[in-house]
RNA sequence: UGCGGUAUUGUGUAAUGGUAGCACGGCAGACUCUGACUCUGUUUGUCUGGGUUCAAAUCCUAGUACCGCAGCCA
């Protein structure tokens, strides 16, 4: 769906209600008029990017880009008790790496705690806002309730004594909760954000930037509509928990004396099922060792995510096709691992590794004899050409590709039965080796010399293909499968760690990988024939030692009938 | 009981008074040196009841359900 904007303005494709808004205040007449749309990004530093926050990140920078405008990156710094500089890095690395910039718009709300502090001193002399001394008990027992309006004795202290008592907040001359700056708006609203909100609250803490030079600090909806006017943000686009906020929002705006008049503008939050979201739940998750850290491949993090082998395109277009409203919803994962597929499937090189390893013995090709075959790297784009696979009597076949007495519909090798090894000779199995316990230990077969490049010479169809790897040349590798953390697709719905899925990593020590992968660098992802897409693990792979994830198997439609 | 939101197929999202469409999933088939990819077909939907209109997902009205809000968090 496309939508014109007004004259003279480029098209807007994908279009949804936000967009709409925005081409309502860009109008004639409308909000802002001819100006160039300015949104931001805000994340509070306590903690690492999920995919919940590529969503607000495709939104904002998203939304900046259709329109021609600019989107800054904003640290929203305004709580020392949470917040610390090791996040930030790891916050512009994940936005970076999802392929979206800020060029040199990167700011803190911390830079602007003066003008703030002027703002809150304005608004008491304006009769707007008054030092206020209950306790945190005693504003909890004087908020009211739903019908009953909040009380507070302070309400009508004189702006002078306000005006002392609130620089002596800053000069360090309270405790912290002695005291609290509010706003004077309406004690009995049904919007409890209304009843008088609490905008400055003493902290005695170092702020990781500021250090020990403000011992008040702004609370977030006195602090985050001047920040947004401060920066001339047009559209402040945030999560709909924040919905009751925007008339605070835009009483802070109206009240302060500012350059611009942002418009604040709210949006659902994404949910995946089968995962959690919510901080508190991530980092109950690595603290409590259930994953192997805020990377692991399982986190639904954007660390995490990059470390299992998902893509900045496949999230980007993850979070495009999900659309934007303002229903809460649910995505489901299955659909995640179908822009990952679709973008891989597209620009994967294809190798073949074999995840468990069976032996297969060519009985009728000679010992000692070996022979090269091209293979093209990707069937999907050409040019990216050819590698070599060598080829001999003995060859690493996966498990399950074959069966003594095969399943109904089951085409691999089974005694008696024709299958192409990839690109090289059609071979008959002859039968198979078996331990004391029964377990098949090697499987046996001769070739067809005249099937050379994998087409029989008399024409016969043969319909399974799969895939090998050298014995005598093929790699040693460590691969990680990982399956849902947990076992419901709602774990949010009861006590989350009671629904972790105890199987959720599977570490195969004994795969088999031709020897192209030798060179493979961390990050790199592959296409395991038939298999999947698994990427070189980020952290633990080496020369020596390679270690690679299942970013996500390939689509499997192979069910076998039972008879 | 107050305030603010939201209801379109299994899931997500379009349609802004004029054929309820798209994507994912599912099912069936074609193709295939990946049981992949690709292609084709197919299934299922406007929360409910009234009303306005030639025509309603859309407007009006009365309900219902669900989500959020009573931090000195963001």
């Amino acid at each position: 769906m496309s939508k014109e904007k007004k004259e003279g303005m480029e098209k807007v494709v994908s279009s949804n209600f936000i967009d709409d808004f925005i081409i309502e205040d860009l109008a004639e007449g409308g909000r802002c008029e001819g100006m160039q749309v300015h949104t931001r990004f805000p994340p509070e530093p306590n903690g690492y990017l999920h995919i919940g926050h590529a969503k607000a990140i495709y939104i904002d920078f998203g939304t900046a880009e259709r329109f021609k405008g600019i989107c800054n990156l904003r640290m929203d710094d305004t709580n020392p008790t949470k917040e610390d500089t090791e996040y930030v890095d790891a916050i512009k690395e994940d936005i970076h790496w999802l392929g979206y910039d800020w060029d040199d718009r990167f700011y803190y709300a911390s830079d602007y705690f003066e003008q703030m502090y002027d703002a809150a001193v304005s608004l008491i002399k304006k009769g707007l806002a008054y030092v206020c001394e209950l306790t945190p008990d005693q504003m909890r027992e004087n908020r009211g309730d739903l019908t009953t309006p909040a009380v507070s004795p302070y309400r009508d202290r004189p702006v002078e004594e306000s005006l002392d008592l609130f620089a002596r907040m800053r000069a360090g001359e309270f405790e912290d909760g002695k005291m609290t700056l509010r706003a004077k708006i309406d004690l009995a609203s049904g919007n409890f954000n209304m009843r008088d909100p609490v905008i400055y609250r003493i902290n005695h803490m170092s702020h990781h930037r500021t250090g020990d030079k403000w011992c008040i600090y702004p609370m977030y909806d006195f602090a985050h509509p001047i920040e947004d006017a401060l920066e001339h943000i047009t559209h402040s686009l945030c999560s709909l928990e924040f919905e009751d906020h925007r008339p605070l929002y835009d009483w802070v705006i109206a009240n302060v004396d500012l350059p611009s008049k942002p418009r604040q503008i709210e949006f659902a939050r994404l949910g995946i099922n089968n995962t959690v979201m919510s901080k508190r739940k991530l980092r109950a998750l690595v603290e409590g060792g259930y994953v192997s850290g805020w990377d692991d491949p399982r986190m639904p993090t954007l660390c995490g995510l990059r470390r299992r082998g998902y893509t900045p395109a496949s999230i980007r277009n993850f979070s495009e096709r999900n659309g934007v409203s303002k229903v809460n919803s649910t995505v489901e994962y299955s659909f995640l691992e179908h822009c990952l597929r679709e973008d891989l499937n597209i620009n994967a090189q294809r190798v073949m590794g074999v995840l468990r390893p069976l032996k297969l013995i060519i009985t009728n090709y000679p010992e000692g004899k070996s022979e090269t075959f091209e293979v093209e790297n990707n069937p999907n784009r050409p040019e990216d050409g050819n590698r070599t696979v060598t080829f001999s009597r003995e060859l690493w076949i996966e498990a399950d590709d074959f069966m003594e007495e095969p399943v109904k519909g089951y085409f691999r090798l089974f005694p008696g039965n024709e299958v192409r090894l990839k690109t090289t000779y059609i071979v008959r199995c002859t039968g198979c080796e078996k331990d004391e316990n029964g377990n098949v230990t090697a499987v046996y077969a001769e070739y067809d010399p005249e099937s050379r490049g994998g087409n029989p010479a008399d024409g016969r169809k043969i319909k399974g293909t799969i895939h090998w790897v050298n014995a005598a040349d093929a790699l040693d590798a460590e691969i990680r499968l990982y399956d849902n953390l947990f076992t419901v697709p709602d774990p949010d719905a009861g006590d989350f760690l009671e629904v972790l899925n105890p199987d959720s990593l599977q570490v195969l020590e004994n795969a088999k990988v031709e020897p192209s992968l030798a060179s493979a660098k961390p990050g790199d992802s592959f296409q395991f024939m038939r298999q999947g897409y698994f990427c070189v693990d980020n952290k633990d792979s080496t020369p020596e030692h390679l270690v690679f994830n299942r970013s996500v198997s390939l689509k499997d439609s192979f069910k076998p009938k039972k008879k």
